[in-house]
DNA sequence: GCCGTTTTCGGCCCGACTGTTTTCAGTCG
């Protein structure tokens, strides 16, 4: 069983037993569940290793449940919950406007069992009749039902961020406007964002809303005010926007950027301290005087914590390093200088060598390394060694040209039998050689991790490219054991790849984190495949932030003298 | 059911919004 599918169980429970009206045991499975959604350890291993009863909001009695879970696959608590409530719960909770009250109401009063007897129900009017619910209600469910249909989920961070970067520039043009912000999981850099937030303080909030709820492309305005809007644009995503006070400012931006783990340590942290917290501010508990709210850096200071970065919240120990003053200082935006991986037209890339190295000029890169394929996948048209000879030719042209160091790489297939798709001889004769995964993904967890083991051993590798092969939404990582996998990278010296393309991100804040602390170092590559593709390499930076590196962590950040040296060290 | 700088019992994050409530319950973030 898997950490996802124990943990989906245990919100399952949390609902039901919310159905039956009991009291806090809810919140408990709740607090299981969600530390178990957000662990990277397998949780078989965790409960192997009898260290269940150390994840948090995990006691006794949960224990006993995952193990019957792990063991036999089942859980008789869960089934005979069930059997009491034969109701699709995580249907229905899907549907916005419905919790477990609502839902058992349904049941008892109209016997609603899943999202078609639902529709049924709603289509033929006899919600409104149920006492408790209305007209209102009724039309809501049937709107929320018809949207539940056509939803596409979570959206890629990379994606985004355009329209969500133009929405916030636009709004800072405004008459009136002083401080805007997007707030939420865009602001910690989430890989998949649900919906934006956008907070803004401005002595004039209705041209604020105006702006807002007249941007191009809305599908509804869901609701519409002078300190909240929400709006639904036609390819699904919500946006809310709240107009603040100044004093409020810093405290609903901490809020709003959650994440919700790290907000409820906050806020338990505030009451031990004698405050409570809110998005309007930090209150002494006896008098509820106002103590802090216009910055986020007051409320963390007054807490006893040091301010940390929006990527690093996440409750994965941030609080308690803040609280012991020892937060590395992250690595920032402006510290990476190139990119080191990128296409061409000479594989499967659209534009021309100059056209890519032009466009990474204008963004202002040191350097980049040009990084074709070489291999056996046919449609990416991989080059082979003559080709890749002649292209050494061009790229030394276009450096002197341009006024740039380019790399001359190559991104080569780590085949099956764990041998790259390159001899050695023309590996050394690369500047950069990166190592990845595009076949046989299927492999199992030994497998794979010995195959890439032995890449990463007996060739001459740099970097190992993209390392778990996931693509966000289409594709699961393959399996891989990371701890050897990390400890194999670092024992030969290869620096991991964080992917910055938006459909890859990979690897994530967690398992960078895990690789640091055996210490690993890394290094950043878009991966694009046209010129519109460099400007991601920010979305590696944020995962470098989420998993808590520093600068001297990544090779990006280096000269391209102390790049060479490190490079021809192989 | 969990948990502890008010610790083994008695609390459990907080507030807005919405609708249907005429004083509040349910949902959401």
């Amino acid at each position: 069983m898997k950490n996802l599918e124990i943990a989906k169980i245990l919100y399952e429970i949390a609902e039901m037993l919310e159905m039956l009206g009991i009291a806090f045991k809810p919140r408990a499975y709740q607090k299981a569940a969600r530390s178990i959604e957000g662990m990277s350890e397998d949780i078989v291993e965790v409960y192997k290793n009898g260290k269940l009863e150390d994840i948090p909001g995990v006691g006794k009695h949960i224990a006993e449940k995952i193990v019957e879970l792990i063991k036999t696959g089942r859980l008789k608590y869960y089934s005979d919950l069930k059997k009491k409530i034969p109701v699709k719960v995580d249907e229905l909770m899907g549907i916005s406007g419905l919790g477990p009250k609502r839902i058992m109401l349904l049941y008892k009063k109209l016997h609603v069992r899943n999202l078609k007897d639902l529709e049924r129900a709603a289509k033929s009017h006899k919600i409104q009749h149920v006492e408790g619910l209305g007209v209102k209600v009724e039309e809501d469910i049937i709107n929320a039902i018809e949207f539940s249909k056509k939803k596409t989920g979570r959206f890629l961070l990379g994606y985004i961020m355009p329209a969500a970067e133009e929405i916030k520039s636009e709004i800072k043009k405004l008459d009136g406007v002083k401080q805007v912000e997007v707030a939420g999981s865009y602001r910690r850099r989430k890989e998949t964002v649900g919906d934006i937030d956008i907070l803004v303080t401005s002595t004039k909030p209705k041209k604020v809303m105006d702006y807002f709820i007249g941007i191009k492309d809305i599908d509804r305005v869901l609701a519409s005010g002078l300190s909240k809007s929400m709006i639904r644009l036609k390819n699904g995503l919500e946006i809310d926007v709240r107009v603040l006070k100044d004093e409020e400012y810093g405290s609903a931006l901490q809020y709003f950027t959650g994440n919700k783990d790290h907000n409820i340590v906050l806020r338990n942290l505030a009451l031990k301290k004698g405050y409570t917290l809110s998005e309007y501010g930090l209150f002494k508990l006896k008098g509820k005087k106002w103590v802090a709210g216009r910055t986020e850096q007051e409320i963390y200071n007054k807490l006893g914590l040091q301010l940390m970065p929006p990527e690093m919240r996440e409750n994965t120990g941030e609080i308690e390093a803040a609280q012991r003053k020892e937060l590395p200082r992250v690595i920032d935006y402006n510290d990476v200088k190139g990119d080191l991986q990128m296409h061409s037209d000479w594989s499967d890339g659209v534009n021309k060598i100059e056209e890519m190295v032009l466009e990474a000029k204008k963004l202002g890169m040191k350097f980049i390394a040009i990084t074709d394929h070489v291999g056996q996948i046919g449609i990416v048209h991989p080059l082979d060694e003559t080709r890749l000879e002649r292209q050494f030719k061009i790229i030394d042209k276009i450096s002197d040209k341009l006024g740039i160091r380019i790399f001359k790489g190559a991104e080569v297939d780590i085949l099956k039998n764990g041998r790259l798709a390159l001899s050695r001889k023309m590996q050394n004769k690369l500047d950069i050689v990166l190592a990845s995964i595009h076949s046989a993904f299927k492999m199992s967890e030994q497998e794979m991790t010995s195959r890439i083991c032995r890449a990463l051993e007996k060739d001459r590798v740099h970097i190992f490219a993209h390392p778990t092969g996931r693509l966000l939404q289409q594709r699961e990582a393959y399996a891989v054991n990371f701890p050897t996998l990390f400890n194999c990278a670092r024992k030969n010296n290869v620096f991991l790849e964080i992917n910055c393309h938006p459909e890859r991100m990979d690897l994530n804040g967690e398992l960078i984190k895990a690789a640091k602390n055996v210490g690993c170092r890394f290094s950043l590559g878009t991966d694009s495949h046209n010129k519109e593709g460099l400007k991601y390499l920010q979305l590696g930076v944020s995962l470098a932030r989420r998993g808590w590196l520093e600068a001297k962590d990544v090779l990006n950040t280096y000269s391209v003298d102390r790049i060479e040296k490190v490079l021809k060290g192989k």
